[in-house]
DNA sequence: ACAAAAGTTGAGGAACGTTCTCCACTTGTT
DNA sequence: AACAAGTGGAGAACGTTCCTCAACTTTTGT
């Protein structure tokens, strides 16, 4: 069963590179969400020729967003190096922010979307030891307040990433000012409040899936 | 034209009576997106009864919700005579948080809503006041980070509020947690990052009704 | 230059969801 | 009893998205 591709016909090559970098502005504007119909439209192209190349929104989302995702996960191990844990935790917090708030697509994959990725779930093996590791250390540093877990940094990212989603017509920096609230918010200090139970990773999981679009409908009587 | 309500007949004010109560349970556990049918099936009449009793949407919420609104301003009136501006203002908060995770509709009316109800205007006319004198005292007994302002408390209102919805299912406590990080952020502190050009209020209403479902298609082509 | 292979197109069928009307029917009131 | 008041819920009208397919066009190899 050697799957040797053959070649695209030319124009064919051309149409799919062009669907391809239509997919990736129309993600990054509309996020998921976005149809086919409207890339298709994007790339100037028939919404047939879209499903000939990628039969599934799966197929083409690995495509588009390869490079962004590679992008990120770089930008966490980069994090590892800086002088401080806490500068490392921050910088890299606030680099996903950007991210997030620039592509809408990248937040919605990020924040669990019901789609298996491969490019995805590679990219959040190498992100998370990471993270784990940041979080080691700045509490061993003190730059951290010790009642804060690897687990809330998901939660302080889907709750910034909303801001930026939802105030990018109005005031597209602003998302900023929340993130640096809850990083001061994670400092410790004497008059801290009490945080209560932490999340469980599955938790989190299950968080992340609750919280994008798919399935909501509950039962009636 | 004077308007003298005839009385319904008894079966028929019966009915209206189920159907209120049918919409503050709906409402609250599917927010201002549940249908008339939904209502109607909990009421255990038919759609067309909730139609003719309650033209629009605006007219049933109206009736349904006047009484949790009153209790959230009363809420923020009962603040100011905390024993200092912070404490009124963490009570008000966690209050505010706590009625939003246990009613999705008053949250998605809080949270700006495309629904211009009387009761809410009103309700919130009586709690900006409030709000500002308490971020002005709190900002004069230095328990309040200087350069937060009023129009931030909408923001983490939002936040948290968007936690609590999500995560109803899973932790439905967990909202706390993340509102608490937020207080701890807006504590005067000597490592506090700089928060950058504060919203307008203008800001904050346009965001607001981005926030909530409604129309949000863009342009194409 | 031509024919076979490869590729394209977009109207439209199928599935789903929501809003709201309408009139044959039931119930309450006097 | 008789009239007014109220009810129910199927279904019309509309909107959206997903995806197929048969008629057509372009490329490629000879």
């Amino acid at each position: 069963m050697t799957d040797v591709e053959r070649p695209l016909r030319r124009d064919a090559e051309l149409n799919r590179q062009r669907i391809i970098e239509a997919a990736r502005v129309v993600y990054a504007e509309r996020g998921l969400a976005a149809t086919f119909d409207d890339i298709a439209h994007r790339a100037g192209v028939g919404i047939g020729t879209v499903y000939r190349r990628f039969p599934t929104k799966e197929a083409l989302l690995e495509v588009a967003l390869e490079e962004l995702l590679e992008r990120h996960a770089r930008s966490a191990e980069e994090a590892l190096r800086a002088p401080t844990a806490w500068a490392g935790l921050t910088a890299f917090l606030r680099e996903a922010a950007e991210m997030h708030a620039a592509d809408r697509g990248l937040r919605d994959i990020a924040l669990g979307a019901e789609i298996d990725l491969r490019h995805f779930t590679r990219m959040r093996d190498r992100v998370l030891p990471v993270l784990e590791q940041l979080i080691d250390r700045a509490h061993a540093e003190g730059s951290l307040r010790p009642d804060v877990t690897v687990e809330d940094l998901p939660l302080v990212m889907m709750m910034v990433s909303e801001v930026a989603h939802h105030s990018q017509a109005i005031r597209p920096d602003i998302y900023g000012r929340y993130l640096q609230l809850l990083l001061d918010g994670l400092r410790p200090a004497p008059d801290n409040g009490a945080l209560g139970q932490p999340l469980t990773s599955d938790d989190v999981e299950a968080l992340a899936r609750e919280w994008m679009p798919g399935r909501h409908r509950a039962s009636r009587a």
